[in-house]
DNA sequence: TGGCGTTATGAAAACGTTTACATGATAAGC
DNA sequence: GCTTATCATGTAAACGTTTTCATAACGCCA
């Protein structure tokens, strides 16, 4: 069944069909019934191939993400998926793992399926953007690419972020102004918002006076569905006498570690030992005691990612950079006195 | 650019740019070796949509996948895109939601945009299928249909499945066994697995000789990322005046809850209370204490369904079902004696 | 050198749409 | 009733491949 075989049994031409098929206002309401009923009886559905190579583009979208199964990323491929999808866009998903070069090799897939944008999820290094020829330059200019939680100065790429410095720093802050100033900052990642976080939590010292201490900036290297490998980890530093009271963790999974450390070793949360992570995710009220951790608003982002897509797509202006605040919330691995966000206030 | 400009600059004819494309045997290496370095010299990738439209196919195969930002089904897609990838094949990516409608919504979508073949990821409903023109009956045929954890006869139609019944019928038995007999079974789902969750642990009781109670089978309604939720649905169960000193829940989260609610209620576990979860998740190590759970065995499962997948793709004969055994993966919430599997060996 | 099988190449049709342009029909204004 | 603008429809080209079929080139053997 093509539009040849419709046109011809609705007595038409295949312009007047395809005119139909696309809602042409130019087609007499009697025209378009006769159509529409021979369509209907046959169920024909015009073919997609053909489609894109007339107009150059089969309304998909293209999704890198560094790890679909990971907690977070996950949560964040399906708000864009679902928020395109509403839009008419359908979603090409890989997965490219955190190494930049297998990244390149996706967009490259992407580039060849041509996706009429691409949304990266996860992981976008900053160090290859820096030289000015990473896959960020490389895919501008042909097709406009979209950032989540990342930030970049760059034509025809556009970002939607959490304020990961800010609010790490407010967090850092709140700590502090607990009463806790050894604070272990642990993090598993380089990525953009990465080193935004780090360098958060290094603000919030440098404006309390606290020495920032290298021993007390651990990277965990390890596997990120290894909370044991975390608790492991941080029962080595403690072996190696370093001392803390609170740990501060760029991701829910490695406070969930070291929740476990404590509860292995004896220590009392939050009592012996303040433990904050970062997303806000299941994880933070699965564990026992549950974990305070900064919100960083994925779904607004998410939703307002795609808005710029779908709005750059049809030919609007966008802003290039979207910034939201993240949120501390207080469970139960901290006591921040006397409200969270008030006591961070104090910068 | 295309393949006219490319035949050329290069000085032979668009057939024959296609076969050095395409890795055609019949081109005369010092043809082969001029063409490639045109290609390669203006960068040139062939026009997809046009090469979809004479081969009939992108090479794309459709995931429908019920909740892409559940943990469990997550790590499918996951699985399941990364296989195809390797493979040559591009993943479109959707999230149906769990609504039937939705599905076959989703899964028309899928075949406008003529992919390969579909493959559904989480909630098969069975009463569709048994009416013999759910959205099963209605793409059978078309295109062939990969089913994960569902069993299903219909032709066109592979399925790699767990055996869920046999591994809960196993962890009921070895909570029997070891001495409880009042067992919670709490589940969330009325998938083809799910309900063969709940046959298996039915089949255990039976099997010992426990009446099977109805206000033992509770059904929870809540919101799969609702830890909270399980917890206050269990402590209405407790004022209720239900009695029961295990639970033996169809998902991981359920099980989280579990915990939850015995340490709000000063519960102990495992001596007061026994928890056993499904498909022994992150949760389940983040959880305090770790949470025993039956693992069934997902990666495998996801990976001989997309072989199976290719191979019907490219004409080979495959089997339609394949099965695997799940395995119960004792931790922290319960004392099985002496070992799990061997105590469930009664049947 | 002629005949023949094999290999390499090209011409052209096919895939199924969209759309620019042309044209026929209809309505409005005088 | 004639001109003119508007609306409805059709014709044909364009999109960029793959592939069938025909043919040209080549090597081999007698």
């Amino acid at each position: 069944m093509n539009i040849y075989d419709i046109s011809k049994q609705a007595g038409v031409s295949i312009a007047t069909v395809s005119r139909v098929l696309n809602g042409s206002p130019n087609v007499k309401p009697s025209t378009r019934r006769k159509v529409m009923e021979v369509i209907d009886r046959y169920g024909y559905t015009p073919n997609a191939f053909a489609r894109g190579l007339g107009l150059d583009t089969m309304n998909s979208i293209g999704i890198i993400c560094a790890d679909s199964s990971d907690l977070y990323l996950a949560k964040a491929v399906y708000y864009i998926e679902g928020s395109l999808r509403k839009n008419g866009y359908n979603c090409i998903l890989t997965c490219s793992g955190y190494d930049h070069g297998d990244k390149e090799a996706a967009l490259a897939l992407m580039l060849n399926q041509r996706v009429d944008a691409v949304i990266l999820v996860g992981s976008n290094y900053i160090e290859a953007d820096r030289e000015g020829n990473g896959y960020i330059m490389n895919a501008a200019g042909r097709i406009p690419l979209f950032l989540l939680n990342a930030d970049m100065d760059c034509p025809n790429v556009f970002c939607a972020m959490c304020d990961d410095f800010k609010a790490m720093q407010e967090a850092s802050l709140a700590l502090i102004d607990s009463g806790v100033t050894d604070i272990l900052y642990l993090y598993n990642s380089h990525s953009y918002s990465g080193l935004r976080k780090l360098d958060g939590y290094r603000s919030a010292c440098r404006m309390r006076e606290i020495p920032v201490a290298d021993d007390l900036m651990q990277f965990y290297d390890g596997s990120r569905e290894d909370i044991d490998g975390v608790c492991r980890f941080l029962c080595g530093l403690r072996k190696q006498g370093l001392v803390f009271h609170a740990v501060l963790a760029s991701e829910d999974m490695l406070a969930a570690g070291a929740v476990k450390y404590a509860k292995l070793n004896g220590i009392a949360i939050p009592e012996e030992l303040s433990v904050i992570g970062y997303n806000n995710s299941l994880l933070t009220t699965c564990s026992n005691p549950e974990i305070t951790s900064i919100d960083n608003q994925l779904e607004t982002l998410c939703y307002q990612l795609t808005k710029t897509c779908i709005g750059v797509l049809s030919g609007e202006k966008m802003p290039p950079k979207i910034i939201y605040s993240g949120e501390l919330v207080e469970k139960e691995t901290t006591r921040l006195s006397p409200g969270p966000l008030d006591a961070a206030d104090g910068r």
